[in-house]
DNA sequence: CCTTACATTTACGTTTACGTCAACGTCAAT
DNA sequence: ATTGACGTTGACGTAAACGTAAATGTAAGG
């Protein structure tokens, strides 16, 4: 119901489990843009949606500049054929690069499957002679 | 057949497209160990191998110490049952990451999936106004 | 009024992952 | 003999993403 909650600084640390000074940080290169009571902060839910996008990008090892051109662009409003020819583009080249990680993801995922087998394996071994005492 | 192949470290970059100074410094950090002729670095099928393990890791966000963690972790003879328990904590823990980075990557997919959506409407849109002039 | 708690800005410090010279060795080709 | 092409080891530089300390404000509670 209250789609205009407002949040502090601390809030939100808190409820990502980062720093004060992070949030500052990604307000500095452009990822957020709270209002102000004062001097200080005043975070919107967007301000929150951002942030959440921000930290999901993060765990997919995008850098911060990455993820602000990213939002920047679900924001903007592209109108002219080119450039949503070019908006596209991008969509294509983020999506290849998650594919692979998909990949990636599920070899290790393999592994560490194999690696799990393996320490089942050896601990019932130490099981018995550990028995066999 | 050739198990026993040699790389020589311009070799690595070219085919990983990768710089020989990234190759050396993935060695300072204790990924790589390379043999030597006289001073220079010969590359083994195993090496080779690591070298795929660290970008792989790379890929998915992982730092160079995480994933020298990883690595030493897979080529230990961890026996002992303490020992094969704190090997699959890690293991757990590794794939509850890469649980999350799954899950990460298929909002963003669908994110980007309905971007392209948009795209492709606003495009038809222009290619109609284009063509009634 | 004074302290405590949380907020701010400014600024310098730190770690990671290399890039970028510089100075040198070496081997093959001209 | 010299010129590349490729290799080596330092050593310093750099961008990113904060950490951390200093100096300050400010609102609430005792």
């Amino acid at each position: 119901m209250s789609a205009h909650r407002r949040f502090t600084i601390t809030e939100l640390a808190a409820e990502f489990d980062i720093t004060p000074r992070a949030i500052r940080f990604y307000e500095d290169t452009g990822l957020l843009e709270p209002a102000r009571t004062g001097r200080n902060r005043v975070y919107s839910q967007r301000d929150r949606t951002r942030l959440k996008l921000t930290l999901r990008g993060k765990r997919l090892g995008l850098s911060l500049q990455e993820i602000l051109q990213l939002v920047r662009m679900y924001d903007s409003e592209a109108d002219t054929a080119p450039q949503l020819e070019a908006f596209m583009a991008v969509l294509r080249a983020h999506r290849a690069q998650l594919e692979q990680q998909q990949d990636d993801i599920r070899v290790m995922l393999g592994e560490i499957g194999q690696h799990e087998q393996r320490c089942k394996r050896l601990l019932a071994g130490t099981a018995k002679s550990a028995a066999r005492r």
